[in-house]
RNA sequence: GGAGACGUGGCAGAGUGGUCGAAUGCGCCGCACUCGAAAUGCGGUAUACUCGAAAGGGUAUCAGAGGUUCGAAUCCUCUCGUCUCCGCCA
């Protein structure tokens, strides 16, 4: 959420933001609504203010004129409140949907297309045998059997089975080995600025479900948001979307101290997505399935080292790409593409051989103070003032398709597959084969 | 799932209808004393919104939401959380 007295100063921008994201904010109609809201609280804090006066002199003498006048007063107090209760539900849905300012370098853009490749990292490789898609790999090594989840689930389901359980154990190490080594992230946080911290990240498993008002907080349950969530009815909680939810909301109506950040959290947990809105898209196979365990990392700093962090955590991203040799590009999302509550977004996106194209694998947001400002995250400044923390997000990896991009770009002409050199040591093989 | 106790400021802890945004202690900040420190003394020390050019006002907040009352930290209801015991369970 934006700063009600920031979008009062800078309507123009505000609204530039809306039509740049395509957000369905109006922004006129919030300012009006914010005014009537204002005007009626100035009525109401007046009329407080006499019944408290009044209360101050039934203290010294109880007469009937004065508990008539309180009486009138409290009728008159509770028509004001009735009519401010209704006015500031509008104003607050017209709030949550003011998207975050985007970042002075977004590209604008209508959609995804216009996301900018800034960087492409590694060649595809030239395969002299025709390359099997991850369902034909998964299929011939007894690895990856929707079959069965379609039984027993549902479509978008898969058993991931043998070898690439191990891959993805052995992959959720190396990550956790790399992010816990304080000499391995200097050297990328140097490469962002010389003498950035280089502080470890705290391993989390954190809680997969969530209760709504706290959701509604982290600006990940908007009303489009809604479809793509799983409710659970019974007990009223939500299963997140990613660790990320339950990462940012840890520290809610918290002071955090200025010598704690950067506060830095790798968390491991299963995702859960309805995919409402994706039918026919991606069918085949697991690329985009409704649970899948992931890798994420979620930072907090002072709002002078937000957009540092974000290229920190990018630099880790890209890190683990290239300690993987798996070729990818680099996006810097458009405007329309980076999401309500970002103010800068960037994707990673890794060659897959069956498709000929990219596929997102990982993504990062920088979120500056939008999530703080409702979750009440404050930073008490060298000044000794509370001020909002800045917060991040980054995938650090996300399973099925990291594992899809592994099978298909390490697959060998005898259709077994090859385990990449860095987790090697964490799977104990280094081939999976029939 | 059943039974009970509890939830007050950064922390500890008073407060059972108006004198309470809240005693006291600790912590923290400033000043004094000191060569410096400790000890001591004095003063200060929540957050949000809102009105105002400012000075300075006002309102709200004692887990949260409702209710009773002219008036609620205090009484009632519900929710959430913590703790204890029983049951079930990886």
């Amino acid at each position: 959420m934006l700063d009600i007295k920031f979008i009062r100063d800078n309507a123009k921008k505000v609204k530039q933001a809306v039509e740049h994201k395509k957000a369905s904010a109006n922004i006129d109609h919030l300012l009006s609504l914010d005014e009537q809201r204002r005007k009626l609280l100035v009525r109401i804090e007046d009329l407080r203010a006499k019944r408290n006066e009044l209360n101050m002199l039934l203290k010294q003498a109880r007469t009937d004129e004065l508990i008539e006048q309180s009486r009138a007063l409290k009728d008159e107090l509770g028509k004001f409140e009735l009519e401010f209760i209704e006015i500031d539900r509008q104003w607050m849905a017209e709030m949550l949907k003011v998207p975050n300012i985007p970042w002075k370098d977004v590209p604008v853009g209508q959609d995804e297309r216009e996301n900018q490749t800034v960087f492409t990292w590694g060649a595809p490789r030239k395969f002299a045998f025709e390359p099997k898609d991850h369902m034909q790999l998964g299929h011939d090594l007894n690895l990856i059997d929707t079959e069965s989840a379609a039984k027993v689930a549902g479509s978008r389901f898969g058993y991931l089975t043998g070898g690439l359980v191990q891959l993805q154990f052995a992959l959720i190490n190396y990550v956790f080995t790399l992010l816990l080594n304080e000499t391995e992230l200097k050297k990328l946080a140097n490469s962002v600025e010389k003498g950035y911290p280089a502080k470890p990240f705290i391993p989390v498993i954190p809680p997969f479900m969530i209760k709504p008002e706290v959701y509604v907080k982290t600006s990940r349950l908007s009303e489009e948001d809604k479809d793509e969530r799983y409710y659970l009815q019974k007990d009223d909680l939500y299963l997140i979307g990613s660790a990320e939810h339950t990462l940012v909301s840890k520290h809610m109506d918290e002071v955090l101290k200025a010598s704690d950040l950067p506060l830095r959290y790798i968390g491991y947990s299963t995702s859960f997505r309805r995919e409402s809105g994706s039918y026919g898209k991606d069918v085949k196979g697991i690329l985009r399935v409704h649970q899948f365990d992931k890798l994420e990392m979620e930072s907090f700093t002072a709002a002078s080292d937000s957009f540092k962090e974000h290229l920190f955590l990018i630099a880790i991203e890209e890190h683990i790409l290239q300690a993987l040799d798996l070729p990818y590009r680099k996006l810097l999302k458009c405007t329309a593409d980076i999401g309500m509550p970002n103010a800068r977004g960037v994707d990673m996106e890794v060659w897959i051989p069956s498709q000929k194209t990219y596929r997102e694998t990982h993504t990062a947001d920088m979120m500056t103070d939008f999530q703080s400002r409702r979750l009440n995250i404050k930073l008490k400044s060298e000044k000794g003032e509370n001020v909002l923390v800045h917060t991040n997000d980054a995938t650090a990896l996300a399973m099925p398709r990291v594992l899809i991009a592994i099978l298909e770009n390490y697959q060998q002409a005898d259709g077994s597959v090859e385990v990449p050199e860095v987790l090697q040591k964490y799977t104990g093989f280094d081939v999976i084969k029939k």
